[in-house]
This record gives structure tokens, sequence and C-alpha cells, in this order.
RNA sequence: GGGCUUGUAGCUCAGGUGGUUAGAGCGCUACACUGAUAAUGUAGAGGUCCCAGGUUCGAGUCCUGGCAGGCCCA
């Protein structure tokens, strides 16, 4: 008898995820197991990870855990095949959520800056602020296991990393890659701000608003280019264009139609519904219906395309002011629908950001005048008023709304008496003094058109418009100056190299990244706030001279300049002093004409400092020349697929503009996570996972597992917590019994890993088990060098539960507790222990902390993300005996379902005596004959007959086509073939056996079908119990015999016993004696299989009793007694 | 409106290059097992593969067009 007092494998009461989480973290800790798991690998190839900073200013969710997760993944996995994995940690701290964080913090908005609290106080408010987080930030990444150092991290807000930024601008700037220019924005005239896409999206913006809507009639100028247009000599005809905002229409200078769209020429009966002067007109077919009433009845005279349109000219709708260069011509553009309007949109440059890229792109000019300084400005001034020149409006407001009350009295009354002279005039007055109320300057210029015959239709037209979130007033969109990095310079380049990246998955790479990149328009990196990083551009007042300053150093030489030259008193830049505004703002430069230069009010772009990070991080090239060069580009980065114009771009665009080369060489773009219906996780729906409270009721490793096993990290996932509960049952609990079952009997028989036995020494099960181990191994390593974690996950999960659990540790359980230690015995824990320990290696990269504690658990050394990757051998793979084992498990499950068939009901505990199986290939039979064993054994039956030719004759087959063999050849009678195969008697199945071909006859046509062109499966065997799964069939004799029944006996008897042990809480290796009270039924059985009841319920002996009224009462099949089990001291 | 993406069992997901019984897990039902036992096994029920056309002898898979959800952008 064994006794072991050692416990070489620790045992465990209960599974407990959180609990591992704390223990293994305090072991890492104590262990500074992540600083040696980079520093055990020093002087490896490397592998470079990118981290993309988190903003630190609100709470991590579990959108972060996931993303984390992925990163986290990839870079432990690498570190097992042996790569050095420095992960240096990082923190975004500029941005406008940011600021308006602190804004409400503080009660105030963007006005209040610089008047209730200078910039100093309000950007020290946004440094304290923004990584108020960080703690919970640091906890986050603790619990749930993500390694990155955060002792070194690069703080976007540094001086250092500012300098850096600089210095990459200031190589764009000498590159001519850096401009200023201007570009159309979403601005509040009442407010003189422009507005961020950010602020446009706060609630309420966009209202139902109903202003005028006009259809303007172009009209087509005749010229070569037009003349398909024309059919009568004197025909006037005009293209229809609608449009929301009358007020641009003096800026107007193209019209854009959709390549595709089809657009018809109608010559009006009526003419101009207003004037009814003669008129034909030009607009979309499919919105010819909507225009009944105007249209009146008309003649069809022409159909074109919009491409075919393209180029024909038209008169200046209203030449108020001429532009510079050529222009009113129509152009094809991608945003022309027909889903209003005429399918012809009237572009104004200056007014539409649409417009204004459509126009650039056919380069016609937009519609400017000169201010006082003689700069360009468009025909709307900053406050909202027309300019001089647009003569009958003339610093008018362009919307009724900008007027105040007082204003709009005032204009009413100047209206009243609007001086004679013109016809228009004469109309305003009167409509005015009989309404007595004001008439917007969009009312006015639609008067204007329809005077002018210019105006096809106006109606009031009710749509959603954005408005200012301060002012509640309608936003222009207006040209704003901003700088631009010129990424279309580098256009085709970065597309180029994009198709270097890999991309995971890679539709987002070709797609969504790809076409944004075809269609890059230039980078707008100003931003008018006051926490970023300046703008380092120094420029006179007249614009003349400017300085791109590209480091610290450099600025200093500048600013002693600027001293030397008068314009500044002392240097800002010695001792402590900040990058930020204002101090930047405070220093004043001298040009080399010796004008005093001010800095550019603009902040860039924050997504420029992420993007900046291959270089800022390391302070390049200011320090650390060396490193960033070993750590660039990137192997690899992972954020959410919402970074794709992000911080995947800023990356991308800055790399191939500086360096000529990408920034990353994979990445994974994740998807979201949603709540477990589908629905955005938001505050306000109450359906936010809360990670902390996730992860320390189900442990970070069940968390991981089931946001990287659910779906691939690109889909969307519906995060539902009974899916982590569901892998915590599922592959822990397997995965932590399965290692218990070890641990238990490995600790009874003081069994310890040494003197490997060679695999081919080891049993079929265990040469199965191993060669499946391999084939994991290889398909693991496959699948995570492709990136794949999640076709990596369920292969692990599927060898434990399936191969492991389900068939090795059940059909071995035996082996383990019987007898004493044998080369069969250390050969199955050898296995397992095998098994067990390279599923830690495998898993750690997802389940980072229960992965170590096993793998401590069994090897008592160090952590497993020191270990290495294994070897899938394949002098240990065996495909041939994986093929066998899964028949073996087929089989075995056909037999059970016939086992418990109404009709069979047979237990498994009774024996039974043969299964037949009918085999024509001596290749199967083989295969079967060599798992026989394990197949008997599984299923309780005592002899397993091949049915061959010898049983040919009462086998019940039936022929299956194969498809694939036999479409291409029959085609069409395909069909009607398969069904007459389908029926084939008896005879015509052997006639095709033995002859290897026959004929079957479809109308009238012979076709001969080879038996190489069939699989011939039997069916049925008349007279036996049967199953079949299409590959196998199998019978089973279900006659039970006396000597079957009394085995069957028995066996009930040995399981009564267990219980009873059980019952009692013997010790599983105590031994017993057992007496049994005296019955006919099983008295025999009793007899003839005593040992083997002994051997199995370690009974040193079994007496049957007369009379016995002791113990417990027991029952087997209907016959009941007593039965006293006592242990042996 | 555009780009990308998803739609397969009640739920979560698999389903190279088209081939005739469309799979798994969970859940459900029934049964078995009882020295892995707060475990385990087996079987069963459950599907217009979003819809409509098309290509093909044959479509969950390929093509076209819709519908619905999602993300990003305008």
């Amino acid at each position: 008898m064994k006794t072991s007092n050692q416990t070489n494998y620790t045992e465990y009461k209960l599974l407990s995820l959180p609990e591992t989480d704390q223990k293994v973290l305090e072991i890492w800790e104590k262990e500074n197991t992540f600083d040696k798991s980079v520093t055990s690998r020093e002087g490896n190839p490397q592998f470079v990870f990118y981290e993309g900073p988190p903003s630190a200013n609100g709470m991590p969710g579990i959108h972060h855990v996931m993303a984390r997760t992925v990163k986290d993944i990839f870079c432990r996995y690498k570190t097992l095949k042996g790569f050095q994995v420095k992960r240096k940690g990082g923190w975004d701290t500029h941005g406008l959520p940011v600021e308006l964080q602190v804004e409400k913090m503080l009660g105030i908005t963007k006005e209040n800056i610089g008047k209730t609290i200078t910039v100093e106080e309000y950007n020290q408010a946004c440094r304290n602020d923004v990584l108020k987080f960080k703690d919970k930030w640091d906890e986050i990444t603790r619990k749930m296991g993500y390694w990155v150092d955060l002792d070194n991290p690069y703080i976007t807000f540094e001086n250092d990393y500012i300098e850096s930024v600089w210095h990459l601008l200031s190589r764009l700037y000498e590159k001519n890659l850096l401009y200023k220019g201007f570009t159309i924005q979403p601005y509040s005239p009442a407010a003189g701000t422009g507005l961020s896409s950010h602020e446009l999206n706060l609630p309420g913006c966009y209202k139902e608003v109903k202003d005028v809507s006009a259809v303007a009639a172009f009209k087509v100028t005749r010229n070569e280019k037009s003349a398909f247009l024309f059919s009568g000599n004197e025909e006037d005809v005009r293209i229809l264009a609608w449009t929301t905002t009358p007020w641009t229409l003096p800026s107007n200078t193209a019209l854009a139609v959709g390549a595709g769209i089809v657009y018809k020429k109608l010559v009006l009966e009526k003419g101009n519904p207003y004037t009814q002067l003669p008129m034909s007109v030009i607009l979309a077919e499919d919105l010819i219906g909507k225009y009944a009433k105007e249209l009146g009845t008309y003649k069809e005279e022409g159909s074109y395309t919009g491409k075919q349109l393209a180029g024909v000219g038209y008169e200046q709708l209203l030449p108020y002011i001429q532009p510079e260069g050529d222009a009113f011509y129509v152009v094809t553009g991608d945003f022309v629908s027909t889903s209003d309007g005429t399918g012809i949109v009237h572009i104004a440059p200056t007014f539409g950001a649409d417009d204004f890229r459509v126009a650039k792109a056919n380069n016609i000019p937009p519609l400017m005048v000169k201010d006082e300084e003689g700069k360009d400005m468009p025909l709307v001034d900053k406050k909202g008023r027309f300019v001089a020149g647009v003569t009958d409006f003339s610093e008018e407001y362009v919307k009724e709304d900008y007027l105040s009350v007082s204003e709009k009295f005032a204009e009413t009354e100047r209206l009243k008496t609007l001086p004679e002279g013109s016809e228009l005039n004469t109309l305003i007055r009167n409509i005015v003094n009989r309404t007595n109320a004001y008439l917007s300057v969009d009312d006015r210029i639609v008067l204007k058109l329809q005077l002018e015959n210019k105006l096809f239709k106006k109606e009031k037209y009710e749509h959603n418009y954005p408005h200012c979130w301060r002012t509640d007033k309608p936003v222009l969109y207006y040209p704003m100056d901003s700088w631009f990095v010129k990424t279309t310079a580098a256009k085709e380049r970065m597309a180029e190299l994009n198709k270097t990246i890999n991309w995971k998955p890679e539709s987002t790479g070709s797609g969504r990244f790809g076409t944004w990149l075809e269609n890059l328009v230039d980078w707008n990196l100003s931003r008018s706030r006051y926490w970023g990083v300046p703008l380092p551009v120094w420029r006179t007042e007249n614009a003349t001279e400017e300085i791109c300053i590209g480091s610290v150093e450099q600025l200093k030489a500048e600013v002693e300049k600027a001293i030397a030259a008068g314009v500044m008193e002392n240097n800002p830049l010695t001792g402590e002093f900040d990058l930020h505004r204002p101090y930047v703002d405070n220093i004043i430069l001298v040009s080399s004409s010796g004008q005093p230069m001010y800095r550019e009010k603009d902040l860039i772009d924050v997504w420029f400092d992420s993007g900046a990070m291959p270089f800022a991080q390391w302070h390049y090239p200011f320090e650390n020349q060396e490193i960033f060069r070993q750590s660039y580009p990137a192997d690899f980065i992972a954020e959410g697929v919402d970074q794709t114009r992000g911080w995947f771009f800023t990356l991308h665009a800055i790399s191939v503009m500086l360096e000529d080369s990408i920034a990353y060489k994979n990445v994974i773009a994740n998807g979201l996570v949603l709540d477990k219906d589908g629905n955005k996780m938001s505050k306000s729906k109450g359906n936010v996972v809360n990670p902390f409270e996730t992860i320390d009721r189900y442990g970070a490793d069940a968390t991981r597992w089931y946001l990287i096993g659910n779906a691939s990290p690109w889909e969307n996932l519906k995060f539902d917590l009974e899916g982590i509960q569901g892998v915590q049952r599922k592959f822990f609990g397997t995965l932590y019994n399965t290692y218990n079952f070890f641990a238990l009997y490995a600790n009874i028989d003081g069994f310890v890993y040494s003197d490997r036995i060679p695999v081919s020494e080891r049993t079929e099960l265990d040469r199965w088990i191993i060669s499946l181990l391999n084939t994991l191994i290889r398909n693991v390593e496959k699948e995570m060098e492709d990136y794949e974690p999640t076709r990596a996950i369920r292969l692990i999960e599927d060898f434990l539960n399936e191969n492991l659990s389900n068939w090795y540790v059940r059909l071995c359980r035996r082996r383990f507790w019987k007898g004493e230690m044998n080369p069969d015995k250390k050969a199955a824990y050898q296995t397992l222990f095998e098994c067990l320990e390279n599923i830690a290696v495998l898993m750690s990269p997802f389940a980072p902390f229960y992965s170590d504690l096993l793998y401590r658990d069994l090897t008592k050394g160090e952590s497993v993300h020191l270990a290495y990757f294994p070897q899938g051998k394949e002098t240990e793979t065996d495909s041939a005996l994986e093929e066998r084992m899964e028949m073996a498990q087929q089989i075995s499950s056909l037999v059970h379902s016939i086992r418990k068939r109404k009709e069979v009901n047979q237990k498994v505990r009774q024996p039974l005596q043969k299964i037949m199986i009918p085999v024509f290939d001596a290749r199967i039979e083989a295969q079967l004959n060599a798992v026989k064993s394990i197949i008997l054994s599984e299923v309780n039956v005592k002899e397993m007959i091949f049915l061959g030719e010898e049983a040919d004759a009462i086998l019940v087959k039936k022929v299956k086509p194969d498809f694939k063999l036999l479409g291409p050849k029959l085609g069409r009678v395909m069909k009607e073939f398969s069904s007459i195969v389908n029926d084939f008697s008896q005879k015509n199945i052997r006639e095709l056996e033995n002859n290897g071909e026959i004929t079957i006859r479809i109308a009238d046509k012979d076709y001969t079908l080879l038996l190489s062109e069939v699989d011939i499966i039997s069916q049925d065997i008349p007279g036996w119990s049967v199953a079949s799964n299409g590959k196998f069939t199998v019978a089973l004799d279900i006659t039970v015999t006396d000597a079957l029944k009394k085995e069957g006996i028995a066996r009930e008897f040995i399981n009564r016993i267990q219980n009873l042990r059980k019952d009692k809480d013997f010790e599983v290796t105590d031994r017993v004696r057992i007496e049994v009270s005296s019955n006919d039924f099983w008295n025999e059985a009793i007899a003839g299989f005593g040992d083997y009841i002994c051997i199995e319920t370690l009974s040193d002996g079994m007496e049957v009793v007369s009379g016995l009224t002791l113990g417990d009462e027991i029952e087997v099949f209907g016959e009941t007694g007593f039965i006293q089990i006592s242990k042996v001291l």
C-alpha cells in the first residue's frame, strides 16, 4: 500500500480564479517577473511593439481591457518565442476632451479663458486633470495582467516630447509639406469662432428649421461645348439647381452633376413658371415627377449622363463679383445624388466643404474679394454680413437669426422705404409694407431671381441644420485659416507602402484605410485651443517672413537674436520653462529683415502628438538615436478600428512623409465591445460594464479568455457576463479538474517527472494524445504567427475538452489508480504531465495567471512567462493514429446510441458479447484492429468482428454517388442520375461491385457508372441492432447470456461498494473487507467474480453471509439485501 | 449619401478553392456514470443559412439588387 505524506503537487479544494490572480500577482511582484521576461531575452532579436497612448482623464472601460488583451497576448507570445519585447507605456494628455472636462469642472466656457481665468491657470488645470485617473488605469493594467512598462512612460505634454514633435514639424516644413491655407469649417458668426465637429455633435445642435429654398435656373452659354443641348436657334436652355441657402448663390462658381446620373432636357410649353418666358430645363430624370406643377406640359428632347454634361458653361447667376480664373461650368461630383433637389448641386466653394473640394479638384476658383489688408476674403465677412460688393445686400446679415430684435426692426423700416428705381426695390417695399415684417436676405435674393427669369421654384423647406451650442444661432460653413500637412503629396506612396502592412482584418487595411488614403485631402493641423502642442511657427505681421522652430536649442538661439535686436528683453528658456501656451506666445522673434515675428496662435491636432510617438517617445533625435533605430518600425500595434483614421493614419502619414517607411508591420484593428443585446455601451443607457468588478468577480483570465475566444477581436463583441461564466466553468473548470486528478494520484504514487519514457514505448492512447499535442502546438503557433488569437484559443479549448479530458483522462483513469507504480503507470503520468505542462505554456499569453500557477505547480520552477514555446515535433505525430482514434470515438458513439435505444436499453455497465462492423478495406480494418481494445472497453463489449466479403451476402448496402466526380461528367442529367443511383436495388449494387461498372439509361442515352465514382456503405444488417453515421455501420449483439448477466451483477456490486466507500469517507487507498447477505440471485455472480470485485474495490476479501442484516441495505436488479464494508486497519 | 462590415439553431459562433444528412458550445429534454463527483459522459429535439433574382447539373459558399444592424466619414 502506498503511503505518501509528501505532496509534490499542490491539490486544490476549489477553483478560484480571482484568488489565483492575487496569488500570482504577488509572485510576479516579488520576483519581478515582467522585468525578467524582458531581461532574460537580452541579446535576442527584438519584437517591437508600440503602445497607443490612452488618455487617463477618463475611467478605463471593458473595451480597454479588450484592446489591451490583444496587445498583451502577442507580446507574451513573442516572448515565449524568444524575442525580447520591450513595451514602453505612454499617456495621451492633450486635446479637446481634456479641455472640455476641465471647463465643465471649473464651470467656465472657452470665452472665459484669458478673461476670468488666465491661459496659464487654465493649462495648469488641464495638466492637473489629465492624469486624474492614472491610478485607476494602473490598477486595471495590473489586475488584468497587462504587461507594459509604466515606470518610464512617454507623456505627450512633457517638454521633451513636444520638442520631438516640433522637430518632426520642422522637418515637414523644410520639405515644404507644412503650409498655411484655408478650409471650410463650421463657424459661428454670432460667437465669432470656429466649431469643432465635436461641438457640432453636442445634443441639440441639429435643429429642424424652415428656410426658403430655391431652384435656380442657370442659363447655359451656347458654344461648341454645349451645342448638343440646343435644338432651336433661339432656345433658352437652363440648368436647374436647388439650394436651401440662397445667400450662397452670389458665390456660385460651378454646378455639380453625378457622373452616372441620367438627365433630361425638357422644353416647357408654358415657359418659366414665374415669367412665362420660353425656357427649356435640364434636371435629373428621377426627379422630374417632383416638379410636375412647375414643369406643366413639356416635351422631352434630350437625355444625357452627368458625364456628358460636364464642361458645359453657363452665365453667372448673380454677377456682383467676378472670379479670378475660369469658372461657371458643369463638373461632376461624387456627392451628388437624386434624393432631393434636381440632381444638380450649386457650388459655392467658399461655403461648403464638398463645394470647396470639387472646385479645387476641377481648378475652379472661389469667389473672393480683397479686404482692407489686401487679403482674400469671401463675400460674407466674419460677422455673417455680405461685403460691400454685393450691392443689393451690402453689409446685410445673410441669416435672419443674426439680427437682434432692434436691428430687425430698423431693417424692416429701412426696407419699407427703399429707394425707387428698380423693379426689385419696388417689389420689396410693397411686400414689407403689406406684411409689416422683416424680409430676409434669402427671400429677397429669391425675389431677385424671380424677376430676372432665373427662378424655377421656391418653397419653405424644413431641414436639419447645425446651430452653435453657445449662441443657438445657425452655423455657417466658412473658410478658415489653417495650417496643413500636405499629405496629398505623399498619397501614392502611402497607399503603396500600406500594401506592405499586414492588416487584421485585411479589409480594414485595403478597404477602410485604403480608400481613405485614395481620397486623402491635406491634413488640417490647426486647432484654436489652449492645451496642446503649440505650432512652432513664428511670422511677421505681414506674413512675408516666417520661421518654423525645430528644437529648444534653436528657439533659444532665436530668442537671443531677438534680445539682441531689442524685440525681447530676456530669455525665458533658461532654467525651468514650459513649451505650452501662454509662455511660447510671449516669445517674439526677429526676422532676418529685422521685423518682429509672432507665434501663429494655433495648436496642432492631438493626433499628430500620438502619431509622433515612435520618435517622440525616445526624445528622438535629441537623445536615444540608437534605441530609436532599433525600435523602428514597430512589428506590431493594436487598437480599436475607430483609430483607422486616427492613430493608424497619423503613424503611417508621419512615417511615410519623413522616413519613407511604414511605422508598423502588423496591425490588429479590434472591434467594438457592445452590451449583450448588441447595443453600444453608454452611461445614459446604464449598460456599461465595469471592468474592475468583472475581473474581481471572474478573474482576469476568464475575462481575457472570453474576450478573445468568443469572436475574432476585429468583430464586434456582444459582451455577456454569462459567457465569462461559461469560460470559467468549461475551460478553466476542466483544466483545474484535470490537474487535480493528476495531482491526487501523482501524490499518492509519489510521481516525480524524470527519465522521459520514449513516446514510442508508450501505449496507443498515450501516443495518440502526444501526437495531438504536437499537432496542437504546431497549429497554435501557425495561428499566432498569423495573428489569429481566436483560432488559437479554440484549438487549445478543443484539445483540452474533447481530447485530453473527455477521452484520454476518462479512458486512462484506471491506469492511474490501479496497482503499484510500473512503467505503464509512469507513462500515463508522464503523458498527462506533458499535456498539462504544454497547455500551460500555450495558454499563457491568453491566461497569464492561471497558466503560471499551473506551470509552477507542475514544474516547481520559474514562471511560465520565462519559458520557451515548445517544438511541435513531427516525430511524435502520427496521423494514422489520430485517424484511427477518431474512428474509435465514432464507433463508440454509435454503440452507445444503440445501447440506449428503448428497445435495447442496456446500460454500459452490462457487458455485451460482440459488435460487428462491415469493412471492405484492409487498411481500415487494420486501423480499427489497432484501437479494438479501446473501443471494447469503452463500450463494455467483449468482441469486435469485422464483416468482410464472406458476410457480403447478408449486408444491406447503399450507394452514394460522388457528386464532385460525376457532376462535371454528367452535367444536366446529374439530378435524375443520382435519384436512380439512390434507388439502386441490392442486385444493382452487387452488379456494380462485381463488374466494376453499371450502365444507366436516361432519356434513351446510356451512361456508365464506375465503381470508383460511388461510395458503397453498408446500411443495415438484417436481424441486428444497427447504427450508422454515414462512414461506419455497427451492429451490436444485444443478447444477454447468463454469463454476461452474472458479470453485469458483479459490476453492479462494484458500483454499490464504490458508492458506499465514498459515503463513508474512506480514503482512496483504504483497504476493506466485505460481507454480503446471501441471495440466490447474486450468490453465483459473487462466487464467479469475487476476485474481480475485490480488485476493483480494494477489498481484501468478500464473503457471502446468510441472514446478514448489518451494514447498508442495497438493491441490485430489484433484489435487495445487506452489505457490510469495514476498513482493514 | 459614401467606404467598410455583419446577418447560419433560442443565445454565442464555425463553416479553404461551389458537391447532396449545414456543424460546435451554451441553453433545453431524456438517459447514463458515481474513486475527476459543486465534476463527467451519451443521446435527442431545435435551421426558408436575412430577402429576391441570376450563374451552375448542383449555391450557406459565386454575381446583381434589396432589407436590417454596426463602425467610420460627409
